[in-house]
RNA sequence: GGGGCUGUAGCUCAGGGGGAGAGCGCUUGACUCACAUUCAAGAGGCCUAGGGUUCAAAUCCCUACAGCCCCA
């Protein structure tokens, strides 16, 4: 055959060809078979805001993984693609883009802005698809889908009137985490909270209308200006007799009450806390539950508003400073403490978030959690590994409503509409005139909805919902979700409770939840540190296939990892081993067409046929536990290490013989390894496979690695005997190269060797002489028994009842191979001991499994043969 | 304050109740007809500390120390 591969993978020019190969033959595409088995699953939609990031090519790799390992299986394969609208992120690199040109939103209005970020998103989003076709993701295109497109958008709308309609959807003013930066409230989970050192200032209010004084502690002077009561722990014998009376608000010299509430910790500061319900979450619950007025102080601009008087206009860390030195010239700042808090701050965009009281739109969270604990509990829906469930259900259990309206633009309009009457009209359709007044002046709410809102819909909007559509009916609920836990409650959470409430059923049996890839040094990959590595260059320098194994290998469920340009290298001589033995086998597989197993196998054929079939088991079983670094470090070990150090080895003697039947016998195994290793290596890398599998198989027109099935366990190739006899030769060829290495034979220095063995095995050693020579480059190898006499004046080695013997013409240094063999000697004393400590012992003897025992008596057998032999050697040498 | 994770070879990390593993790095030798992005040999670890369970603990449990993360 005539071969012209370059020895050097090269895979930019094969991964376009390949992945071109698979579009057009529609290998991607759902079959949507009735009846089949089916595997689905719905990518966690990137965000159309920019490019993709390592952590999304691990997200996307780990999923390609699953869904062409199940294709391979036969399974009836979706994985359903599709990019998230990313309401606040886009909005804001739009919003950033504009301020280039010196514009703002409110510049050009709602909807020039709206139009500016649907062009952002063709951008992007073309782009994005550019860089998962770059990784190989082998995604239904044909089923591809935004969160904002026509059938999301409709799903979103159901969703949310419907969940009015059953009140489980309203409207109120309830303190928001507000963002002055992006303007708009954000939920719960989007605050970060980070401690700062800071600083807090005791303050004193006098008494009103009694004596004395009450002093408060605060982190946040200038809120002070909106405090409408001072409370104090009920059971606080200290202002017990205080309740009821007043205190005069300092500079605002306003009477304020002292109440009584529960939530006060007397044993913090004073005992005595202010009461400002406008601006901090735990204040307005109090102020609700006491009738207290909400004063708002701080606008949504991060600025004081009107009503402070003075300080109306002043930015919120300016009002700050101004109060206080106002209090000090009143005497009434008591000590200013340092102090450590957490400060929360906007996901997006880092602005120290404002707790501020506004009209916004909630989801009661309650009714839903319940079943969305139930089904997780009940085992319905399990995460991997399985301490997430932990994170799950903590989050569930102490769950609270969730604001969902956001003062911007870019998003899902909230679908309720307001009349000059004063009626509200939420609705599925754009209402055209008032129900209550007949008037035909309707305004949509200006605000859009939380981006979770349309995400939390994801695994059945996508499938066509609320229409019933074929693929609803065959591919949902999804087989697993494939996530990072940083998105457990923002995203899994909330799909979990709106996919049982809309769809009486869990969206996904699994979850499997990956780690975060982080830079060399262990730190996240963020773009203000500019640590981060872009997948695109990675692909470009190395190949897909490269970057693919060094993301799954550096894997483990759950577990962060280290991006290390050192463990892409070793990937990347991977698949450049693979390519060379591939090479090496198509130059060597000659005219052969007769595929399958050949009549009669050698003991290495059965050896390495054993080994295949060990690693399809494994390789299988760690795939079916999600545990794909494990799996894929199994397909390098079986083909690095026994296929290419071994067994090709091995083969190159039968190869260039002039056996015929021996050589032909041997080019159908290594046809039959490498074929069935490139079947367990195609999810893992898929092009350099699949490349080499149309080279290497005669392909009928259209037949693809991605579509041939995964491997089987074969019973008929477990061949035990096989796998003892060649870990014997091995190791014997180990320990031949050991001992000329331990006297620097170079390979080209041939040394004749002589092994002395039992009568057993002479029939073996008898056979493999030819391979011990050719594998050790060592002289001509002579086998002798073990009644025979040894030789004399040599290096010698031992394996099991193996010796080894190097003679050497008494140039041997005795004192050197007399300190070797004793360091050996005393490992095994050291093994032998424990060995002995446990045979020793009546309880183990007792109550340790038979066949434990057993291995420890055989054990010390082993130890037993190796001390004397040793020790024999010894005295010999000794006696020189 | 609540919850979780991690501590194993110089580095990065797998594994995991019964003979310490990988990759990279290091030392030594070899351009051996698939591959120097290679091959071969070697050095290097009382598996953070203490206690408990067990015939047996690096592995399970508890505590401590160190580091990280999430939630309030």
């Amino acid at each position: 055959m005539s071969i012209n591969l370059p020895s050097v993978y090269k895979p930019a020019e094969v991964e376009k060809k390949i992945y071109r190969f698979w579009l057009d033959g529609g290998f991607f595409r759902a079959p949507l078979e009735k009846g089949a088995n089916v595997f689905s699953m719905v990518i966690p939609p990137p965000n159309v805001t920019g490019k993709l990031h390592m952590g999304h090519a691990l997200n996307s790799t780990i999923q390609d993984v699953l869904v062409r390992w199940r294709r391979m299986q036969g399974f009836d394969t979706l994985w359903l693609p599709g990019t998230d609208h990313a309401g606040i992120a886009t909005q804001n690199k739009v919003e950033e883009h504009l301020a280039h040109e010196g514009l703002s939103r409110y510049d050009i209005g709602r909807e020039k802005f709206l139009e500016k970020a649907w062009q952002w998103k063709e951008d992007y989003h073309a782009r994005i698809l550019e860089q998962l076709y770059k990784l190989g993701v082998s995604c239904d295109w044909s089923r591809e889908r935004f969160t904002l497109d026509e059938g999301c958008s409709r799903a979103v709308r159901e969703v949310f009137v419907s969940l009015y309609e059953r009140g489980l959807i309203y409207r109120g003013d309830y303190m928001v985490n507000w963002c002055p930066r992006c303007h708009t409230a954000i939920s719960d989970i989007e605050v970060e909270h980070e401690d700062k050192p800071s600083t807090i200032t005791h303050i004193r209010y006098p008494g009103a209308g009694w004596e004395g004084s009450i002093s408060v502690a605060t982190t946040r002077v200038e809120t002070m200006l909106g405090d409408t009561a001072v409370a104090v722990h009920p059971e606080d014998k200290r202002y017990r007799d205080l309740v009821g009376k007043e205190v005069l608000l300092p500079l605002v010299n306003k009477k304020i009450p002292i109440i009584a509430d529960e939530y006060v910790d007397p044993a913090f500061g004073s005992g005595a806390v202010k009461i400002t319900p406008a601006h901090d979450p735990n204040d307005f619950e109090i102020g609700q539950r006491h009738g207290l007025e909400v004063i708002s102080v701080i606008g949504g601009d991060g600025k004081m508003t009107p009503e402070t008087g003075k300080y109306a206009g002043m930015d919120r860390y300016e009002a700050r400073q101004q109060v206080l030195k106002d209090l000090q010239e009143l005497s009434l700042v008591e000590k200013i403490e340092d102090y450590e808090h957490a400060v929360g701050h906007c996901q997006r965009c880092g602005t120290e978030i404002e707790p501020l009281v506004s009209l916004q739109w909630f989801v009661k969270m309650k009714p839903l959690a319940r079943e969305a604990i139930e089904k997780v509990k009940e085992g319905d829906i399990s995460f991997v590994p399985e301490r997430f469930t932990k994170v799950y259900l903590n989050w569930m259990e102490n769950i609270r409503d969730w604001c969902i309206s956001r003062q911007i633009w870019w998003g899902h309009r909230i679908p309720a509409w307001y009349c000059s009457c004063g009626e509200m009209i939420v609705s599925r359709e754009t209402p055209d005139k008032c129900p209550a007044c007949g008037g035909n002046t309707l305004t949509q709410d200006l605000d859009v909805l939380d981006t979770w809102f349309s995400s939390a819909l994801w695994p059945f909007s996508t499938m066509g919902w609320p229409e019933k559509t074929p693929d609803l009916e065959h591919y949902f609920p999804t087989s697993v979700l494939v996530t990072a836990y940083d998105i457990l409650t923002f995203w899994v959470a909330r799909m979990i409770f709106m996919s049982l409430d809309f769809m009486q059923d869990i969206p996904f049996s699994d979850v499997c939840v990956h780690g975060l890839v982080r830079d060399a040094q262990g730190r996240k990959m963020s773009k203000s540190l500019g640590n981060g590595v872009d997948p695109l260059e990675v692909i470009g320098e190395f190949g897909a296939d490269t970057l693919r194994f060094t993301l799954i290998t550096g894997q483990a469920p759950g577990n962060d990892q280290r991006f290390r340009s050192d463990s892409v290298e070793a990937s990347r001589n991977f698949a450049n081993k693979i390519w060379n033995a591939s090479r090496f086998l198509l130059m060597n597989l000659g005219e052969e067409k007769d595929l399958g197993l050949p009549e009669g196998l050698n003991r290495h054929d059965r050896w390495i046929l054993d080994s295949f079939n060990a690693s399809v088991e494994k390789t299988t079983a760690l795939l079916e536990k999600y545990e794909l670094g494990e799996a894929a470090h199994v397909v390098y070990d079986f083909l690095w290490g026994d296929f290419c150090d071994w067994y090709i080895e091995l083969s190159k003697l039968p190869l260039y013989s002039d056996n015929i039947i021996e050589k032909q016998g041997t080019q159908k195994v290594l046809y039959y390894v490498l074929e069935g290793t490139l079947r367990l290596l195609h999810p893992f890398m898929p092009f350099i496979s699949e490349e080499i599998w149309q080279q290497l198989v005669r392909v009928e027109k259209g037949q693809a690695l991605i579509r041939a099935a995964w491997p089987l366990p074969d019973e008929k190739l477990i061949d035990e005997r096989a796998r003892c006899e060649m870990e014997l030769v091995m190791g014997t060829i180990r320990s031949i190269r050991n001992l000329r290495s331990e006297i620097g034979l170079p390979p080209g220095k041939k040394s004749p060797i002589v092994i002395r063995v039992p009568e057993k095995h002479l029939a073996l050693f008898a056979d493999e002489k030819s391979y011990m020579e050719r594998l050790s480059w060592s002289g001509p190898v002579s086998i002798i028994e073990n009644t025979e006499e040894k030789p004399s004046s040599s290096l010698t080695a031992l394996v099991d009842e193996v010796e080894i013997y190097l003679p050497l013409e008494g140039v041997i240094d005795l004192a050197q191979e007399i300190n070797r063999l004793e360091k050996e000697l005393k490992d095994v004393e050291k093994e032998m001991q424990k060995v002995e400590a446990k045979l020793g012992n009546e309880k183990f003897l007792q109550r340790a499994p038979a066949e434990i025992v057993q291995k420890e008596k055989a054990k010390k057998e082993e130890y037993d043969l190796r001390r004397s032999k040793l020790g024999f050697r010894l005295g010999e040498l000794k006696s020189l």
